[in-house]
DNA sequence: TAAAACGTAAGT
DNA sequence: ACTTACGTTTTA
C-alpha cells in the first residue's frame, strides 16, 4: 500500500503541494523532517478553523477521522494485552507507538466535529431533517478521491452522481471526481487506516496484484474502463457507467444518514487484491464478456448460497450433499467460495466436483444474462425499496432471480473490477436513475450491492454490538459443544466429526484428493504421526487405526489464496449503526404485523443457504437475515482457498465459532482474522499448517475457549512452546506472563507429535482446560497422564474430558492416575493397546464410590448422568 | 516488508 | 492543557 499510496500521493501532492498542506497531510515523501514543518503550519491553520482552506479543493488534504465512539470497538475497554496497549504508558509501556488498542479500532471512523463543507463552511445538517434524501444532501460527505468535504446540496453539479461508500460514514466519491472519471487510486479513502499497522494485518502483499484485476472488470465499460486501464493503479471503483448516471447520490436506505454503497476504498483495494489474482484470469476469460458484475459484498459469499440453489437444481448436488452429510446450512463456506473469481471457482469445481456449488461457473455464465436483467430490476426495486420494503413484492419470482443475482454478485465480487464492467453494461441497459443507483452500489470493484452492503453493514454493526455482549445467544446457533464433541464422535464413527460445524465439509474437501474416504477407517496402529496421515484423514474422520506411515496427501491446499493476502488495507468498517427496522414494510406502505424478532425466530430455523435466499427478498429481510445471531457459526472447513472477501465476510458476521479446518489459510490471513474477531470463542484449525497456526503466537484472542489444532502440520513441541508461551516482548515493562491461550478450555491436539514438555506448558498455561484431546499422539504415555493429574496442577481439577484414544503408549497405569482427577467425566482410551478392559472395569468399580462411571464403549469411560 | 516511531489533529 | 491516536514516515 504504502507504495501505491506514495505514488498517488505524489500526484496528489504535486497538485496541492503549493497549496497549503492540510493537517496531517503527508507531506511529500521527502524527508520527514522537512515535512514536519509544513505540516505544522497547516496544522495551525486547520486547528483553529476547522474549515479547510478553499484551495484545498482540488485535492485537499484529507481530514483525519476520529472514532465514532459508538461502535462495539469504541465502547470496548482497552484489552491491555495487545501490542498497542502494551506500548501505552498506562500499561507500563513507553508510549511511543501511540496507537489505539487493537480491540478498539473504530469500525466506522467519522469526520471530526470540526469538519465543515468547503462550499458553505457549515457543518453537517442532517440532524435537522427527517427525510432520508434530504438528510443525505445535508450531511457532510468526504470524497475519497479529492478529500473534499461538502454537503451534496452545495454541489453545483448535482446532476452527476456521487458514489457513496457504504462502509465508511460520510464517505463517497464526489460527483466531480466521479464525473471526471477520477479514480480513487490515490488513496484509500478517508479514515482508512493502514491495516498494516495492525499486528495482524495481512496486508502488504496485495500491492502487486491488486491493481490489475480491477481493471479487468472495467474492460467492458467504455471510457472509464479506458481510463482505468491507463491508470491501473487506481482503484477499481467507479466505472464509466458512473458517469452517465446523474442522479444525486441517494441516501442510504437505512435511514441514517449514512453513505451508501460504495465500497470503501479499502474494500476496493481488497477486492482489487482479489481481483488481481483473478484479474488475469478473468480478464482473459470472462471479462470480455461483460457480465454485469455487481459489487460484491462480503455478504455475497453468503449470497452465493443462493446461487447454489440453482446449481443444486442443476445437479444432484443436494443428494450428494446429503450423502456427504454436509449439513445444508453449512454450505456457507461454499458461498464464500463463490465469491472468488471464476477461475477459482472453476478450480474448486473441479476439485470439489461434488459440492453443490460446483456448477458455479456454469451458473455464472447463465447468470450473466440473467443478471443483467436482474440488475435492472433490482435497481428499480432499490429505488422503490429505499423507502419501503419493495422487494418483498416480487419475492417469489424474485427469489429465483435474486438467488442468481446473489450468486452472481458473489462471483462478480470475486472479480473486483467486475463491478465496473458490469456496471457499464448495466448502465447502458438501464434507465438513468437505475444507473445512479448502481453507482452507488457498485462501487467499482467489488461493488457491493448497495443495499445489501448497507444492510449488512448495519447488521454487522449490530451484530458486533451484540457480540460485544458475549452473552448473546444465537437464536439457533449450533452449540459449540457439538463441535467440541466432534472429535470424539469422530473416533467412534470415524466420521462424525465436525459435523458440528456444518460438517460435511470434510468429506468433500478430501474428495479431491482422495480424501474422500471417510470414516470408518479402521483402527490399526498409528505409529508415527505423520501429518500425512492427517491429511488423509481429516481430523474428525481420523480412523482410529490408520497406518500413519502411509503416505498421504494433504487436501490440497487448493490454490493458495491468491494475492488475497493483500487484504492490507482492507479495513472493514461497517457503516454507522442503524438498527434494522423492527417491522417489515409492505408495498402498501404499512408494516407487516410480525415484529423483527418474530421473523428472526423463524430465520433461526433456516440454513445459511436459505438465509441467503431470504436476503434476496427485500432489504429488510436482507438485514434481518444478516443478524449475527444467525451466523454464530461459520464453517469454511475444507474450503481450499480463503480469499480476502471471505475474510471480510467472516469479520462482518463476527462469528463465535469459526471452522477453518483443512484450509490453506495463510498466517497473515489468520492473524488478520483473529485480530478482528474479538468475540471468537471457538477456532478450529485442524489440518492447517503450523505456519498459519503460528498466527496465534502473535495475535490476541483472549476469549478463545476452544482451539482445535488436530493434525496441524509441523506442530511439535517447539511450536507448542511458541504457542503457549507468554508474549515475548523485549521492551521493559511489557512482560506479560500470561499465555494468550490462557482461557482455553477445550484443546484438541490429536495427531500431533508432542511430548510431555508440551503438556507441561499446557498445564502451566491453561488453567481452565477442561477438555483435552490427545488422541493419536504417539508420544503420550502414562507419565503424561501423571503430569496432567499431578498434585498442584490446575488440570488435575479442571479436566473433565480426556481423549487418549489410539495412544499406544498409554497403559492401565494411566487409569489409576485419572482417579486423582476431581472433575473427570470422560476418559477415552479406545484403541489403546496397552489398556485393558479389566483395568477400565476396575476403575469404574473404584470410582463408583465417589462418582458413578460406566463403560460406554470398550475403553471409553463415561461418567453417568453427564455428558461432557 | 513489517514494525516502530512520530508529528500533530482531534477530543476532553 | 492534556490525552488519545490518525496517518504517515522511519527504522529494523
Amino acid at each position: 500500500m504504502a507504495m501505491s499510496l506514495s505514488a498517488d500521493d505524489e500526484d496528489y501532492d504535486s497538485d496541492t503541494a503549493e497549496q497549503q498542506r492540510l493537517p496531517n497531510r503527508p507531506k511529500p515523501k521527502m524527508a520527514a523532517s522537512t515535512a514536519t514543518t509544513p505540516a505544522a503550519t497547516t496544522s495551525s491553520s486547520t486547528a483553529t478553523a476547522v474549515k479547510l482552506p478553499s484551495n484545498r479543493t482540488s485535492s485537499g488534504a484529507r481530514r483525519r477521522r476520529t472514532r465514532c465512539r459508538k461502535c462495539e470497538a469504541c465502547v470496548r475497554t482497552e484489552c491491555g494485552e495487545c501490542h498497542f496497549c502494551k506500548d501505552m504508558k498506562k500499561f507500563g509501556g513507553p508510549g511511543r507507538m501511540k496507537q489505539s488498542c487493537i480491540m478498539r479500532q473504530c469500525i466506522a471512523p467519522v469526520l471530526p466535529h470540526t469538519a465543515v463543507c468547503v462550499v458553505c463552511g457549515e457543518a453537517g445538517k442532517e440532524d435537522t431533517l427527517d427525510d432520508e434524501d434530504e438528510k443525505f444532501n445535508a450531511m457532510l460527505m468526504e470524497c475519497s478521491i479529492c478529500n473534499e468535504i461538502v454537503h451534496p446540496n452545495c454541489l453545483k453539479v448535482k446532476d452527476a452522481a456521487g458514489v457513496v461508500n457504504d462502509e465508511l460514514p460520510n464517505c463517497w466519491e464526489c460527483p466531480k471526481c466521479n464525473y471526471a472519471g477520477k479514480t480513487g487510486k490515490q488513496k484509500r479513502g478517508p479514515g482508512f487506516k493502514y491495516a498494516s499497522n495492525l499486528p495482524g494485518s495481512l496486508l502488504r502483499e496485495q500491492k502487486a496484484g491488486r491493481d490489475g484485476r480491477e481493471e479487468g472488470d472495467q474492460t467492458s465499460t467504455g471510457a472509464a474502463s479506458i481510463k482505468r486501464k491507463s491508470e491501473r493503479e487506481e482503484t477499481p471503483r467507479l466505472k464509466t457507467e458512473d458517469l452517465p448516471s446523474r442522479l444525486p447520490p441517494l441516501l442510504t436506505p437505512s435511514g441514517l444518514p449514512r453513505p451508501r454503497s460504495e465500497v470503501p476504498n479499502f474494500l476496493r483495494k481488497k477486492r482489487k487484491l482479489f481481483d488481481d489474482d483473478e484479474e488475469e484470469e478473468e480478464a482473459s476469460a470472462k471479462k470480455k464478456p461483460k457480465k454485469s458484475w455487481r459489487p460484491e459484498e462480503s455478504l455475497i459469499p453468503k449470497l452465493s448460497h443462493m446461487k447454489t440453489e440453482e446449481e443444486e437444481d442443476n445437479s444432484d448436488e443436494e443428494e450428494e450433499r446429503q450423502e456427504k452429510r454436509e449439513p445444508p446450512r453449512r454450505s456457507f463456506k461454499k458461498d464464500y467460495s463463490t465469491v472468488r473469481k471464476e477461475e477459482e471457482l472453476e478450480e474448486e469445481r473441479r476439485e470439489e466436483r461434488d459440492s453443490p456449488f460446483r456448477s458455479l461457473k456454469e451458473f455464472n455464465t447463465l447468470r450473466k444474462e440473467e443478471d443483467q436483467e436482474e440488475e435492472k430490476e433490482e435497481d428499480d426495486e432499490e429505488e422503490d425499496e429505499e423507502s419501503n420494503g419493495k422487494r418483498g413484492r416480487d419475492s417469489s419470482p424474485a427469489l429465483k432471480n435474486h438467488s442468481l443475482s446473489l450468486e452472481s454478485d458473489a462471483s462478480r465480487c470475486s472479480s473486483p473490477r467486475a463491478g465496473p464492467s458490469s456496471e457499464g453494461s448495466e448502465t447502458q441497459e438501464k434507465a438513468p436513475r437505475a444507473r445512479a443507483r448502481r453507482h452507488r452500489r457498485k462501487p467499482p470493484n467489488r461493488q457491493l450491492s448497495a443495499e445489501l452492503s448497507k444492510q449488512l453493514n448495519m447488521e454487522i454493526r449490530r451484530t458486533e454490538h451484540s457480540l460485544a455482549n458475549e452473552n448473546q445467544q444465537p437464536l439457533k446457533s449450533e452449540p459449540e459443544d457439538s463441535e467440541n464433541e466432534e472429535p470424539k464422535r469422530g473416533l467412534r464413527n470415524g466420521t462424525t466429526g465436525n459435523g458440528g460445524g456444518g460438517g460435511g465439509g470434510v468429506e468433500r474437501g478430501a474428495g479431491g484428493e482422495g480424501g474422500g474416504e471417510r470414516p470408518h477407517l479402521r483402527a490399526r496402529e498409528m505409529n508415527g504421526t505423520s501429518w500425512e496421515l492427517r491429511h488423509f484423514y481429516p481430523p474428525q474422520i481420523t480412523p482410529l487405526g490408520l497406518n500413519r506411515s502411509s503416505p498421504t496427501v494433504r487436501p490440497l491446499p487448493a490454490r493458495s489464496p491468491p494475492k488475497c493476502v493483500q487484504m492490507e488495507r482492507h479495513v472493514i468498517r461497517p457503516p454507522p449503526i442503524c438498527p434494522p427496522p423492527d417491522r417489515l414494510p409492505l408495498a402498501d406502505g404499512r408494516n407487516h404485523i410480525a415484529p423483527r424478532e418474530a421473523w428472526l425466530a423463524i430465520f433461526g430455523h433456516l440454513s445459511h443457504r436459505e438465509l441467503c435466499v431470504c436476503m434476496r427478498v427485500c432489504r429488510t429481510w436482507n438485514r434481518w437475515c444478516c443478524d449475527k445471531r444467525l451466523w454464530t457459526h461459520i464453517d469454511l472447513k475444507r474450503c481450499k482457498s480463503i480469499t480476502p472477501l471471505m475474510l471480510s465476510g467472516i469479520i462482518r458476521r463476527q462469528p463465535i465459532t469459526l471452522d477453518l479446518s483443512w484450509t490453506n489459510i495463510s498466517k497473515k490471513q489468520l492473524s488478520w482474522l483473529i485480530n478482528r474477531l474479538p468475540g471468537l470463542r471457538v477456532l478450529l484449525l485442524s489440518g492447517c499448517s503450523w505456519v498459519a497456526v503460528s498466527a496465534l503466537c502473535t495475535s490476541s484472542c483472549p476469549l478463545l475457549r476452544t482451539l482445535d489444532l488436530q493434525w496441524v502440520e509441523g506442530l511439535k513441541d517447539p511450536q507448542m512452546r511458541d504457542l503457549l508461551s507468554p508474549p515475548t516482548d523485549n521492551r521493559p515493562g511489557q512482560m506479560d506472563t500470561r499465555s494468550k491461550l490462557r482461557n482455553v478450555t477445550d484443546l484438541r491436539l490429536a495427531g500431533l507429535d508432542i511430548t510431555d514438555s508440551s503438556l507441561r506448558l499446557i498445564i502451566k498455561n491453561m488453567p481452565l482446560l477442561s477438555r483435552l484431546d490427545l488422541s493419536y499422539c504417539n508420544h503420550i504415555n502414562d507419565q503424561s497422564v501423571n503430569l496432567l493429574t499431578a498434585a498442584g496442577t490446575t488440570t488435575r481439577d479442571s479436566l473433565t474430558d480426556v481423549n487418549l484414544s489410539v495412544c499406544n503408549r498409554v497403559t492401565d497405569q494411566s487409569l489409576s492416575y485419572f482417579k486423582r482427577c476431581g472433575s473427570i467425566c470422560r476418559i477415552d482410551l479406545r484403541f489403546c493397546k496397552q489398556v485393558s478392559r479389566q483395568a477400565c472395569e476396575r476403575f469404574i468399580a473404584e470410582m463408583s464410590v465417589i462418582v458413578p462411571f460406566k463403560l460406554q464403549e470398550d475403553k471409553l469411560l463415561q461418567k453417568l448422568h453427564s455428558t461432557p
